[in-house]
DNA sequence: CAGGCACATTAACACCGTTAACCGTACACG
DNA sequence: CGTGTACGGTTAACGGTGTTAATGTGCCTG
């Protein structure tokens, strides 16, 4: 077994080749065109290839929005280690998510199953969602310490008003510009965190 | 053959029961599991007929689309009609988005690309969304007569509040109870239209 | 009776996700 | 050395999808 060293690291080529694919196409022509054939010719293997490493097109999507999560969890921790003020922090990661949604648009479509994006597995049951809530709710008790029940009811209404402007601005960009909704979600967020104090 | 049996059915007749059953499966199973000739069979007529009613599914989801929009203006009205106070005006109204969206939400998944279902029609080309927003400007124009410019934002604001709510708590009813979700959405909402005094 | 018309169906094409069967090669072992 | 076997990859197939062309079928009219 000498050649144990050389598979492994091959085979996470392949499968980063099968995922950064589908982000491409996804990207490109929308996730209603991101097929499993489509992905094999890409990376130039027969279709059941893609089977050794996704047990099929679910676990694939949902492989796809994790890294979504953790990488959102990631830039959440960067901002965390560069801030101390709370307020600061909710608003730069209201920043984070605003950049994410707009430069990986495929990424936060698989997330929430946006623009015809499906993945039946309930976005709730991921990790890296748990983590990132955590990150939020911890933020908003560190200067507002309330009871946990009113703690999510604003960590809700937060990713509320981010979401929904995110969303409609990704719907809207061809009759608003980006610029302009940008603008008014900072505007927007700027009050939210404003109006916790 | 046996055609005899069939009872002769009008052409709305018809036009009506492919729209109603492609909501119907779309609401038991899913946008995704939609299909044309589930929808043949459901009505008792072979695929190719549906065409004869919509040229594709393209054509069948915007108009699925429309008829959401339609209701919704319907309602909208209805309440204009109900209540002179834009205050009362604009947070009935966003009552109403509440109970269209979770009373029927296939209409209001197709609306907006949510949940796997996917239409290519871009829906700002909807003239039924057009008069929707015309509506809500109208509103916040008769009690903040600013700017066509502020209007159009506080719009864009209420909206993605009102749809950032709605579809999170759609995606996260099984962690988080929808009456809980509604009670939030209803403070939220009222805290904004009493921010536009 | 022939023709045309309206309606509906069958058959086909090119895709899709998924799986079973197969094939060649390289290595391990008798 | 020969042989078996495990592995990496393929082809082929099944049932399903959107869509369209060709084909009936029954009925009304000239």
């Amino acid at each position: 077994m000498e050649t144990l060293e050389r598979k492994p690291r091959s085979h996470e080529h392949v499968r980063a080749g099968i995922i950064s694919t589908a982000r491409k196409i996804a990207r490109q022509e929308g996730w209603q065109a991101v097929s499993i054939r489509k992905i094999a010719d890409a990376i130039e293997y027969s279709a059941p290839v893609v089977y050794e490493y996704f047990d099929g097109k679910e676990v694939l999507l949902n492989a796809i929005r994790d890294e979504g999560f953790t990488y959102l969890n990631e830039q959440y921790h960067r901002i965390m280690k560069l801030y101390r003020d709370p307020e600061k922090r909710l608003y730069e990661i209201s920043l984070i998510q605003w950049d994410f949604a707009l430069h990986q648009p495929e990424l936060y479509q698989v997330m929430y199953n946006l623009e015809g994006a499906y993945c039946s597995v309930p976005v709730y049951q991921s990790d890296a969602l748990q983590a990132v809530s955590d990150t939020i709710c911890e933020i908003i008790f560190s200067f507002i310490p309330k009871a946990k029940e009113s703690i999510r009811r604003l960590y809700f209404e937060w990713w509320a008003l981010s979401h929904g402007m995110i969303a409609l601005a990704m719907t809207m960009q061809d009759v608003q510009p980006l610029e302009q909704s940008e603008q008014t979600y900072r505007e927007s967020m700027r009050q939210f965190v404003r109006r916790l104090r």
